[in-house]
DNA sequence: CATGAATGAGGATTCATTCAT
DNA sequence: CATGAATGAATCCTCATTCAT
């Protein structure tokens, strides 16, 4: 029988998390340190280390839970045409990208650039790289089932195409900073190719 | 009067900087220990300190050396057509690309993510992006110079587009592999889509 | 009244000591940790502690056992000559000596030697010394009772000679291990020194 | 050109080593902490690592010049006949046996028996254990030489069958005093037993 | 100019024991 | 009686930088 039942745990981790997540936020992955960490939450060393075996476990289950939140976003079921779903997806891109800097997003690059060659960090990265493009792929799959878009190009090299151009706005956004790269024109110029790579046909109809 | 010239205070400099590109290669710049930069160049830490005032120092003429020799390669004078000079700028990218994990980026990213509220490390990262900036508006310019470009939209759009990108690939590329990634078909794509932006009257022409 | 019996009691203790045995066997004393007994134990925190007040205890209670277990042996009736009983105890010391290795024997060990100051562990020490002792006493006056032995030396000499070696070679099987000190060969020694310490007569009568 | 000489960098070693040997003496290998022996030798923890990569380090540094001035003590050549050698040897030996709780000994026992398992110790013992083989085979060989010992049984039964009894007295002296459990009447004991086993002849010399 | 020994605060993590439930 | 979550002091070790020589 549990002392404390799985709810409270949760509470407890999710004050755990919530400190954490700030210091990571202030601190970076690496420069983070567990007794701030611990300070913050108001629980003891002790404490904290009954929830997560190490500060990157810590870490690894805040980066879970931002994409499972993410991913659940992306995955309800959704009315609207396959064009303004796609493009609703991209507000919400621009949306993250002028805040990117003061998310968990830096410390997530950090860790993962840093850790480019350790096998686990490299899974880690691999699932989260795999959610986005499923998610992308879903996009355009309803797009396509929808009778709205006709690929031009295999949609493989789209995706990446996509996935390096938001990888990059957002490392811009949190390195150089959200203001003076021009977000809002980047996206603009963003929808206009993905809209004539995805829906060709449109110039074939303007002939 | 100095007791040594210039000219050995620079091989001293190059001596030092070729232990410590090594080092930061090998462990990022955080993880990198002065013990060992010291010890791979050779020198003494009194020795590399009259050189570099810490670390960073260090690590920033590392990065400037590199920027500097960047943009000489691009400043030369060029005679082909500007679209030729484009794309061979687009191969060469494509190229770095694939090695970006091998060489100095990913401590440079590193450093910029984690240090992107520290106002110095913010002017160094204003000053890389400026060069690639004026690189590749220079590309343009040219272009435009020889009559072949004929820009549909912003020039400053486009090249901030073309960054986030290139930054996005070489992220991709670092934290996820070369391989798996299709480079060079994102790379025909972004030549595609380069093409049809810089030189939108080929199309009508072609009508 | 008791809500448990005391059968109940100690059918608890086993549990837990079976566990702590395990344990202690394979990291030795200290590095043992409480988390480890009460884990494979099946039981909590609390539980163990409701029986033993702290590490030690357990230990101690196991290392009790253990003695009270040879003793019994020992103390045994035996209808067999001196000689004979002597020489099975020299067997089984021979037997235990090559398995010293697998059990509590370094553990022990190390808890008297790091606690050779503390009075507490003392005491314990000297009561598992004098159980040894007098179970060598009890069968040297066997021997001499049936007028087979007739020590030319102090019995109590011969009895700390005894132990030292037997302490000794224990040692060794322990840290260096069984193979490589012919343990079989030193046992013949022995046991040839016992017979012509304990039986000198019969170089005698054999003149 | 080292800042400092050999003769002062060995100077730092004595002092760090004498800090440490006080610390291993009072608490033992594992108890001992770093903490202390930086403490009491007068030097900040990175003083103390620059001489020693790790508390395993300083100890094993610590035993490694203790067996080497046992070893130079037995090396000297003697002009003493065998058996007066030989006798000095126990000599020696009881003399070490009546002091073995106060010195390095048995944080040694401590550190072989827990780190059974561990190839490196059980290397550094092999190495112990073979100087002190062979200290003893170099006694009985240089007897054999001047005629004196004409040893009944194997050579190496012999010497294995004394550290085994040396090893068993230390220990008994260190976990049980040196009082009480009669050292001098067990050596004594052990001189006659080591007389008749290496100069049987006078046996029949006798007859 | 050059050396490299020395500093010491700060890092992550462990674990026997307690005590509110 | 029994639970197991929580405590927090203590562990070893690292490393950028300084400064006496």
């Amino acid at each position: 029988m549990p002392k404390i039942s799985e709810q409270q745990k949760e509470a407890v981790r999710v004050e755990i998390l919530n400190a954490a997540r700030e210091v990571f936020i202030e601190k970076g992955f690496e420069a983070a340190s567990m007794k701030e960490i611990v300070g913050r939450s108001g629980k003891s060393f002790g404490g904290v280390y009954m929830y997560y075996s190490n500060k990157e476990g810590v870490f690894l289950d805040l980066l879970r839970r931002q994409y499972v939140g993410m991913s659940q976003d992306v995955a309800l079921p959704n009315p609207k045409s396959g064009w303004d779903t796609f493009r609703l997806f991209l507000q919400d891109q621009e949306r993250r990208v002028k805040e990117a800097g003061n998310g968990l997003s830096p410390s997530m690059y950090e860790y993962f650039i840093v850790g480019r060659r350790d096998s686990i960090r490299r899974k880690w990265n691999e699932e989260r790289r795999q959610a986005v493009f499923y998610s992308i792929l879903g996009l355009i799959h309803d797009g396509v089932k929808k009778g709205e878009f006709n690929p031009s190009i295999p949609v493989d090299t789209i995706i990446h195409f996509l996935i390096s151009f938001l990888e990059g706005i957002f490392l811009e956004s949190i390195i150089t900073g959200p203001e003076g790269i021009g977000i809002g024109n980047q996206f603009v110029l963003l929808e206009d190719m993905s809209r004539s790579i995805l829906m060709p046909l449109n110039k074939e109809e303007s002939k």
